[in-house]
DNA sequence: TAGATTGTTAATCGATTAACAATC
DNA sequence: TAGATTGTTAATCGATTAACAATC
């Protein structure tokens, strides 16, 4: 199938949105209405939608179940995605916040960090383990993506402790680009760019 | 000048990298050093540095100072960026935490939000102040550019205000695209979808 | 000099948009 | 039917990469 970043990224904003939008009672969208809530085009929604394969009617648009079922057909594992998540500091707080009880596919089976004051905390509702546990639980839990919440000195010595762990995919939001092996997804999550960046093109808009 | 999105992202990057390479001591770089660091290619960070107006040695590369300061040229506001934060939860904390003394040129302002129980408390060093006193810090100091760490229900509501009072570039941590006027400028940061998309396309490569 | 690197243009690649027949 | 919308292909656009003369 081989669908782009960019196109999972569009497919992940839309079932949010169509989420919502279930909650409202309508039963159907057009692809004009998707574009304009992401302020996009409704020939790009077709194309999206295209590509996961759900189909619409040519007079009453997309059903929202119809769409929300088929996206998460793609996006989704169904055997679930368990997760572990590395720097229980003030951005590791955020993201556990950000997760819990968002998307029933996605488990974080572990959060970890080195810091002693820190471990055997609850955190949202979970335990904050020592780093010593990491490659166990990743092991017992058959992890494949982890979320690397760490100071950006010891990023790259925990990307790979995690990937000889048998760790695929990695969302890294410390300000280091980490170097992986092939076959290992790195997804970076940069503030400080995203900030600077706003900065910039802010002034030349 | 016009420099696109995808540039200043990376322009933003070399940066951070060469001012941590700076301190190591190393003087110069290549381009295909610093590809190597970001793991892209040479050809396009030579690119990227035509763009900006550095030029290199054809037998010892680039200057790190020259480099840094061309950089900083383009990407910072001599006069400095004055900044707010709305919303401080958890994110709205490890925002804070990233950006307090990473780039001199950035200056947060004001840390607003609307719980009582916030207001008044000190937040990595920036005391938090009541929603009410928003309109009045951006006139006051002529704020460009706002952080939304706050909720997803009240994002579109709190962005209209800022966009109101003067606000031209947004970066938007709430998990809802923003609906702007033409001029304004919006970074999404977007946790879930970058979770989303690592659980994905971790599975297809 | 020979060899490596820069600066820049041309070629390639991929993603977005436009267009339109088919459908209801 | 007339009008609006979908599904999909072709055209356009922009970004990346390759190539190579110029430089040291």
């Amino acid at each position: 199938m081989a669908l782009s970043g960019r196109t999972v990224e569009r497919l992940s904003v839309y079932r949010r949105l169509l989420v919502m939008q279930g909650q409202s009672g309508e039963e159907s969208v057009y692809s004009h209405q998707l574009a304009e809530m992401v302020s996009g085009t409704a020939a790009q929604v077709r194309r999206d939608l295209m590509e996961v394969g759900v189909t619409g009617h040519s007079k009453r648009g997309y059903r929202v179940a119809n769409l929300i079922e088929g996206i998460s057909k793609v996006l989704d594992d169904p055997a679930g995605t368990r997760i572990v998540l590395v720097g229980a500091g003030d951005l590791g707080r955020a993201a556990l916040g950000f997760i819990k009880g968002r998307n029933a596919a996605l488990r974080i089976v572990g959060a970890f960090d080195n810091d002693p004051s820190k471990i055997g905390r609850v955190i949202h509702g979970y335990r904050c383990a020592s780093i010593d546990e990491l490659e166990r639980v990743i092991a017992a839990e058959q992890v494949e993506v982890a979320i690397i919440t760490t100071p950006a000195g010891v990023a790259q010595p925990v990307c790979d402790r995690l990937v000889a762990a048998g760790v695929r995919g990695i969302v890294n939001f410390a300000p280091t680009p980490l170097q992986v092996p092939e076959g290992v997804w790195v997804e970076r999550v940069d503030i400080a760019t995203a900030l600077e960046k706003v900065t910039c093109l802010t002034r030349s808009v």
